[in-house]
DNA sequence: TACAAGACTGGAAGCGCTTCCAGCCTTTAT
DNA sequence: ATAAAGGCTGGAAGCGCTTCCAGTCTTGTA
């Protein structure tokens, strides 16, 4: 590394004497405020650039009581879980429209207490000027934590038995919806559902969508099994749904991961996919393109749900009213169903 | 979401009152500074606690000039690839490290010239203390804009053709050379490899490790095809080689996804792994487990490489002394050798 | 008993920026 | 020509914290 000018970064007041002007004024032309004459701005920039200089984050902080930065602050049991595409995905969103502004992401793992307590005292410090939280356990401390800072905060996703003020949300009720529609409009009449947690908004959700579609279908639910949005958990839940109702025709999995589990249960089990039974998921986060057959599922986009969290939560704290959002979802045909 | 206190939160002065001591002393005793009697400690700590006091982030950051916060870099040109698993480990292996201190991440994706221009003020505006950065490809401008901030640095992995001052790296060489030594082991001679860019500080080391197993074995290298660690990649490499070699019966892939790509390759012409051809990949991330036959690899601890890049910048940080670190990979055998 | 050596303490000076304000200088309308 | 209405300007007061320093109050020792 060639040795770089450890010398200090020049200051505000070391611009202004440069360009011959009050520290007032220099500030003034950086950031835009009227009452600049050309010659003075003209003046105060040629030192900017001469110089190099950088307005310090730091002090400019403390002046004006914002940070420049939001938090996206996930809460996570298992650390492995975080490797979930869903997250980079979230990131990516965020991060793009994070892109034309100047601020900045401060991620926050929240799963241990220590990372909570850490989280606690970023946001109390002030730390951060808004946080967007993913929280999605029921009863998730994280949505207590961050009400009670007091700072802007958007939800991805709603807590369940509990609506916050401003969440961003995929449409999952439509969503389910749209499957289950799809099922019935290919001639299954015989449809059976594997549901996410029930005590998760997203799980209550999807299985709303399907009895909803169901009884609008003039069908009556054939059957359902909880599991638990994995792949483990819709294998098992397709075995016990065969098992209570061999004469099943279809199946709305609420999760890609739990319909690959459904797959290879009934590849086992020899039923044929889908001329025997249909299967429909939900996410289309990746894996529903490498199942066999191919997956037929419920597209929601995860990125322009953390680009939405973003817009929201920068609205938020630039002071202007903001209302929360449904994002479609759509029906994306693969072999499947 | 219920109504909280949207009042400011107290000052140090507010603490200091209530405590009927000084500023002073107050500080002294929120950072543990000697000089502070017992009951002065106990006053303020008591008044703390009434209060719910934090110290405020920016004024604390100001006064030291030490914000407390360290950036993460990285430098990717497809916004997919950051889907990459790869990237997850690596915060997750940061996150942990930083867990038990008082820093916080800031993540930053500087692909576009627009988020380069943001790293670049934010390290010259002093907005963290100090960078991680991942930069892969050959003349990555991240190196560049990081060391000229003059900020503690440590990278994650080697750039081409430059060794920065610190970084931690797997051991490439020493992985590929393991993978190459366990296919002599098992009686294998016409040994051939799919490299990554060599144009890359990666793909060379573990090509460079594979012609050392071989040569130290008595053998000569017997061919070689330089794909771009991707599956596709893989799987055109293995192509070609079948086509130069036909007598090949190992293959060393420098990446899982390209040993998944030669795997199916080598399914698709009937060639039996590993009887017919043994194959070892390395990385060890997830797809090695799912490729049929499931795939022998070389592990590295992407996790690993996070925490020690982490403890390595705090200690630059701290102003401690620190050198770069190569960590340890290790084969994992499974059944394709 | 006196005195040096420490242990505490609070005042004050920053850290680098924004922003209010009073004063000055131009304009423009009278 | 003159007064009112601005546009510009720099001084100064913060933002909330750390830290140096010169004092004050204890101690222990001679």
């Amino acid at each position: 590394m060639t040795a770089e000018t450890p010398r200090r970064q020049p200051t505000l007041d070391e611009v202004a004497e440069r360009a011959g002007v009050s520290r007032s004024a220099a500030s003034r032309v950086i950031n835009k405020a009227p009452h600049v004459s050309r010659a003075t701005r003209e003046a105060v920039e040629k030192a900017i650039q001469d110089m190099g200089y950088r307005p310090n984050r730091a002090a400019r902080a403390l002046a004006t009581q914002q940070t420049g930065i939001v938090a996206l602050a996930v809460s996570h049991d298992d650390p492995e879980l975080f490797a979930d595409p869903f997250f980079a995905q979230v990131i990516a969103g965020v991060s793009t429209a994070l892109e034309d502004t100047d601020f900045h992401l401060l991620l926050c793992l929240a799963s241990s207490d220590r990372g909570r307590s850490r989280l606690t005292n970023l946001l109390h410090a002030r730390g951060v000027d808004g946080v967007m939280l993913m929280a999605l356990r029921e009863d998730d401390p994280l949505t207590d934590i961050v009400s009670k800072a007091g700072l802007p905060a958007v939800h991805g996703g709603r807590p369940f038995g509990f609506e916050p003020s401003w969440y961003v949300d995929s449409d999952n009720v439509g969503g389910a919806r749209l499957a289950t529609e799809h099922l019935v409009g290919i001639g299954r009449t015989r449809i059976v559902t594997i549901t996410g947690q029930l005590r998760t908004r997203v799980g209550e959700d999807r299985y709303r969508g399907y009895r909803e579609a169901m009884v609008m279908s003039g069908l009556t639910p054939h059957g359902m099994a909880e599991a638990d949005f994995t792949e483990a958990g819709g294998a098992a839940a397709m075995r016990t749904l065969l098992d209570r109702h061999p004469a099943l025709d279809a199946v709305f999995a609420a999760s890609d991961n739990m319909a690959a589990g459904a797959l290879r249960v009934l590849n086992e089990l020899g039923r044929s996919v889908p001329a025997d039974v249909a299967v429909v998921g939900f996410d289309d986060l990746g894996i529903a393109e490498l199942t066999e057959p191919p997956l037929t599922t419920v597209h929601q986009s995860i990125q322009a749900l953390g680009t939405e969290m973003t817009r929201t939560l920068l609205g938020l704290i630039a002071g202007q009213e903001r209302t929360s959002i449904i994002l479609p979802t759509h029906l994306v045909r693969r072999g499947s169903a």
